[in-house]
DNA sequence: GCAAGTGGTGCATTTTTTGCACCGGTTTTG
DNA sequence: CAAAACCGGTGCAAAAAATGCACCACTTGC
């Protein structure tokens, strides 16, 4: 949530009232964190519940929980909040401020270079733009999405969900990374039956290069994907690269060779490995806020641009 | 509007007090129309300015008038507010009830026949479903779309507007209806020069028949059309047809010719007059309410299935 | 220059919302 | 099994917000 000031608007008050209710898990507990007494707080529901024509929470004994119709209200709410931001954007943006707010869910491979330069190149034209960016995994991206929680997802993932609606996509073949000294390191692509004789490093089992690499073992005897360190951060694994020689597993988006002279990345030969998908996409039609609209355009220029 | 009843929703009050203003042209005359004083009303509009953090009324000395902003929040409002019936709709569709509320600009060849038979047939399954129709040309029709005044738009149009989001599109050839004794009614297919040396009615130039006659006649020499009988009312002009013997020119879906005896219908050969091509559409990225996007995807089969 | 418009404002009044003290209920706890 | 700890809901008086009325300053048209 970025809600820089603690803004009124009436109109979304009762908003405001219901989602806290929906966190706290009972009126009495939300009615605590939002400087209101239990009995005020009851009321408002109930005249929501009343004016709306439906009951929204079930009552039980230990609380209020969310029935299907308040799950259907809810989703309202957050797509009218998110709605009232982007009028207040497209607002500001005409009387010239040229403010605005860009959240973006995507794949750790961008996390290091790739979206660190966009944004900075954004934000050369536009310095009142601010940003989130965070890591999330292919199915948390989808999800905050559908509620609202960022604007943009960039995310390495085979498979196309739901209320997913791909901007741009491209396939980029993992690579290879090992030092320059390695014996596969003058070879312009690496079979994947050589690569994982040697010792490896591998990111965990939810992350998509390691779906990829399994997949593609499978299909091989005698050789498979054996990690001699395991994690899910690619920044660690690219880092232990430095203590001892071993091939790690990447996408070359979330690689910057120029500053890695004792490094060198070679491309997995994709008759052996299919390569990733990096999907760009955003909840299905939604308009987003003009800053991330713009945001998006260039990535997907940017996205064209690379090798 | 098709509010049944004067809902009150107290987060949409000062939306509809706005909406009251721009209507009325200043807050003074607003307030009559409202049962409010001028005065209380001057406060609620100044305190959502205040709130709003920008203005949206130009002050005038004969009254107030929308500003850039303004414009852009009489959208979300109406945006918002249909979005809220479609909400609505949804809820109270999981609780079995079965209502809704679909409403359709379309041509006015799609009101004889094809629209009623459709309606009929949705309601026969979905009783509690109420439509509104309206014919409107090209233009309308998108401005009722983007001031969420109509869910669907169904029209013949060669062009595709912006926020006009095309779900389906076919290609009809325009049709010649004459008399059976007509010279020319036996013939399978009327070549235009043919046709415009009878006498002929015709609708008006802003109808798409006409501008596709037009345009074929254009390519002519020595023929030209020359209506005896011009008209906007394609049923004027068929009902004239029992009068004095002419050749009209109609789109068949307008037609039902097993019901007129004394009538055949023969298309146009296509190489001397493009068809005129049937848009189905939605307001670019809007979610219809679940009532229109149903009726919406019956209506693509059934275009489907048109000869 | 005057009458008829307009939006805006101070103040008393009305309406709405809130806080407090409870009630009746279920679950947890000792 | 009873007491304690929750829960949502309600009557009533106090507090807060919205409204109506009388009026101001201003512009326009005659």
């Amino acid at each position: 949530m970025h809600h820089l000031l603690g803004e009124d608007m009436r109109h979304l008050k009762d908003f405001e009232f219901i989602e806290g209710v929906i966190r706290a898990g009972s009126i009495r507990k939300a009615s605590e964190d939002m400087n209101i007494t239990a009995s005020a707080l009851n009321r408002r529901i109930n005249r929501f519940e009343d004016e709306f024509g439906y009951e929204i929470f079930e009552r039980l004994p230990r609380g209020v929980r969310l029935n299907p119709a308040g799950e259907l209200l809810l989703h309202h709410i957050r797509s009218q909040r998110s709605d009232f931001a982007r009028l207040k954007s497209q607002v500001s943006d005409l009387s010239g401020v040229r403010r605005g707010h860009v959240s973006i869910a995507c794949s750790q491979a961008l996390l290091p270079y790739f979206l660190p330069r966009q944004i900075a190149r954004y934000r050369s034209g536009h310095s009142g733009v601010t940003f989130s960016v965070n890591a999330r995994d292919r199915v948390a991206a989808e999800r905050e999405l559908s509620e609202f929680a960022s604007d943009i997802a960039l995310v390495f993932e085979p498979l196309t969900m739901v209320d997913f609606e791909v901007v741009h996509a491209m396939a980029q073949p993992i690579h290879a990374v090992m030092r320059a000294e390695h014996p596969l390191a003058d070879q312009p692509e690496i079979r994947l039956r050589d690569a994982l004789r040697f010792p490896h490093v591998a990111p965990s089992e939810k992350l998509a290069v390691r779906v990829l690499l399994e997949t593609a073992a499978r299909r091989l005897t005698s050789v498979e994907v054996a990690p001699m360190i395991e994690s899910e951060s690619f920044d660690f694994m690219r880092h232990y690269g430095a203590w001892e020689d071993m091939i790690s597993f990447q996408f070359p988006v979330g690689l910057d060779m120029d500053h890695q002279p004792n490094l060198v990345s070679r491309p997995l030969a994709v008759r052996d490995v299919a390569p990733g998908n990096l999907l760009l996409g955003q909840l299905r039609g939604r308009t987003l806020p003009v800053a991330s609209a713009r945001f998006m355009r260039d990535l997907v220029s940017a996205l064209r641009a690379l090798p």
